[in-house]
DNA sequence: TACAGTCCGTGGACGCCATCGACCTGAGCC
DNA sequence: GGCTCAGGTCGATGGCGTCCACGGACTGTA
């Protein structure tokens, strides 16, 4: 994990459809050698995955909401953890410090839909109870940060 | 926007790196059909970007914090936006209903930086205060939806 | 019905790209 | 020195991206 590296990780994240041809000339590489870096790359799971970013509207998925998860006493972390996955429209979880134990970012079509999502939430076994927040406009999201940190 | 779309859409949220050629077999249709519906797709807005994504840790961003804004009663909520905007740290920004006008996803290197971009967060004009959670793990985050919904 | 226009697809052609193998070079180590 | 390995370049080749000409389905009009 060099410089070359992190400039390639920049490029992809900028756009990851540029082809090998074209990484190269920016890293001033052969295609080759961009080829094998970018692939010890995906190997080593520093690059997790390739995705088209499509805006939410276009696919019907109008609505977002941040609901906040406070764990039962009782619960198995790892099976309220199991059941959140088991529900598509929940697009990110994250394991919080502080009372709430996980913050969900969810995305559906519908308040009536978000409404579901909520009582489905409420009723799994391990949640103790929930807190939703509804986005009124997502101003960015997933912003590549512009550069890569000295590195080690 | 048909049923066609929807299936590109959903391969390239999947794997935004294959080629037309393979879409093309995907989607029964010929590799110049395949190009010109994605380049539509992409002139209209319905994909906004393609992306790689990198593991955070390895790129020196071990540090995840949700953090949710009050705004200044006398505050222009455009120049906050603006502010925001130039804190490259702040990787998403979402507009939210509740007492929280804006909550915000940053990813910094150590507990320090976070200290430091909480404390140029509160000297903004236009914010009142913040709340920082910070996020112990992420479970996983930006997960495509697997299936589009029924479409008009 | 006949006709023209439009949309959206196919097939062919051509140049660029991905990818493989062979080879080169410098660093580290006996 | 000479071995080994990592990591690069170069050259070849088959597949891919992309442009263009062409054709069928649908629609509105005479």
């Amino acid at each position: 994990m060099d410089a070359i590296d992190l400039s390639l990780l920049e490029l992809l994240r900028g756009n990851a459809r540029l082809s090998y041809a074209e990484l190269a000339r920016q890293v001033g590489l052969s295609a080759p050698a961009v080829h094998e870096r970018v692939g010890k790359l995906e190997a080593s799971g520093v690059i997790r995955a390739y995705r088209a970013e499509v805006e939410p509207e276009a696919v019907g998925l109008g609505v977002t909401a941040l609901i906040g998860i406070v764990e039962d006493s009782g619960g198995d972390t790892d099976d309220v953890l199991e059941a959140f996955r088991r529900m598509p429209e929940i697009e990110s979880c994250y394991f919080m410090a502080g009372v709430e134990s996980f913050l969900l970012k969810a995305r559906v079509g519908t308040i009536a839909e978000l409404e579901q999502l909520i009582v489905r939430l409420n009723r799994t076994p391990g949640v103790a109870s929930t807190r939703t927040s509804i986005a009124l406009s997502t101003k960015w999201e997933n912003r590549p940060q512009p550069v890569a940190p000295p590195f080690t």
